[in-house]
DNA sequence: CGACCTGTTGAGCAGCCTCAACATAAGTGG
DNA sequence: CCACTTATGTTGAGGCTGCTCAACAGGTCG
């Protein structure tokens, strides 16, 4: 995690709000009130329903004004792996361009009010614009990183490590949004976090009872309050057990850091 | 996996060929010289060498001529995930436009030719060329599909058909390069293998030997032949073992579809 | 208030990891 | 060219993490 929005705390754009899209020096006003007229295209998702479907045709992108929204990738027999979750401000559907077909889902986790972007008219308005195009890319950029994060975190990391940089991670994206860091909603289910992280609900639940047992946290449902942070990054970045005489060894989890990982190309 | 590349064969532009930047009509002869002289830096990486590093400042994309490449991320205690593996004709180095930084490392696996792309100057010509800027977003999109795949097999498949789909995807992908799509050689040490696919490197080693065995592929060192794609394909996709009576239970992974995994929002 | 959805907890099992020894190939230097 | 060293791949035994199955508790909603 340490997820999107790495580095630009996104902007509001005038009044619909293109967070992503704008940069504070990237667009001036002219551009945004060209913006403006594109993004009009305001709707409201309830819990459940679908921004866009696995295979339908893309069409437009979508700004998240509030709320949430879970994308995910689907195996024949039913298995889920939820790739993302999407809060106010972040802007989701240009994983599409490239096939002009939606790869994944996109669905609601609450009432969701977002603004549908034709991608067409967005485009033209990008060969106006320098920026917005650049802004794409960005956008793009910090989504790669994003799941490369996610990548270390299901090959790499155990239950414990997982839970809590999900927990890290969902921290400083609030903050970054000027919502509180250490006491929040989790609009995910139990079973959802467990889809996004690759394990198994039944852990999710053991492993957040472990944490409140040890002080790291409080939970009551879905709202948790992070009582020990600094403790919690620790144990996400795989710190947490050994405060152990040996340094080095005992590191724990998959992949052992023995000599042979000593990857020579 | 079915990986990168799904729609559209990259194309060789000119004399260097910067294959997924160009489309057979995108582009026009000008724009083709233009580009020409912006991609003339041609470099060879040894293996093992590196053709950026994290934390790296960013300057130029790279599109590879030929060889192989290994990307990855890293965690403090040593811990490797691969995020990609990338052959002739794939661009790489797009994902640290947001940040100015690379985020990942970008390794050679065998000595590889790459163009190397300054990319402000690629920005300057983008706004030039239209379909260029588009190609960029087309490119970056296709990775982001690519990497769902990706999580969707270190969150949800097993060894079995984690290592099948590797193969598939290996050989989808070797297909549209016009090389065998059933006789190749992976440039990845079985380590390698096992940080891409998030397994250990002995279970990589157990499960190739365990299709050998049953006739799926045949193997040495690391060159191999595959003898029953379709079964493979059957394997990748979860439908292994079970011709079984009961169709719909059983799946056996991870994530067992049971009535719980109704996934309400 | 009953039906249902979500979350919790327990018991048992197994898939895969860990550790370790060995085999083979690939370099390296004399 | 061969002996040595190192990297890479293979195979076995055993244990642990996390999954599965199952029953139940607490909320939520009609």
């Amino acid at each position: 995690m340490n997820g999107p929005d790495q580095l630009h705390a996104p902007i509001l754009c005038s009044d619909c709000g293109i967070y992503q899209l704008c940069l504070p020096t990237g667009i001036g006003q002219a551009d945004i009130e060209l913006l403006d007229k594109i993004v009009k295209n305001r709707r409201i998702f309830k819990r459940g329903e679908y921004l866009y479907r696995l295979g339908h045709p893309f069409h437009s992108v979508y700004a998240l004004r509030s709320g949430s929204v879970k994308t995910y990738v689907l195996m024949d027999d039913g298995r889920v792996q939820i790739t993302g979750f999407h809060i106010a401000g972040e802007l989701l559907g240009l994983n599409a361009v490239n096939t002009r077909v939606y790869s994944c889902e996109a669905r609601a986790l609450e009432t969701t009010s977002v603004c549908e972007i034709p991608f067409d008219r967005l485009e033209e308005l990008g060969q106006q614009v320098p920026s917005l195009q650049y802004q794409m890319l960005r956008v793009m950029s910090q989504e790669i990183a994003y799941n490369q994060e996610l990548m270390l975190l299901l090959g790499k990391k155990n239950a414990d490590e997982r839970l809590a940089t999900y927990l890290i991670g969902l921290s400083s994206r609030f903050a970054k949004r000027s919502y509180s860091s250490t006491e929040f909603n989790l609009s995910m289910s139990r079973s959802d976090i467990g889809n996004y992280l690759g394990m198994a609900e039944e852990t999710v639940c053991r492993v957040l009872a472990r944490f409140e047992q040890e002080g790291l946290i409080s939970m009551q449902r879905r709202l948790v309050r992070l009582k020990d942070i600094e403790k919690l990054t620790a144990v996400a970045q795989g710190g947490g057990k050994a405060e152990s005489p040996s340094p080095a060894v005992g590191k724990r989890p998959q992949s052992p850091v023995s000599s042979r990982n000593k990857q020579v190309g």
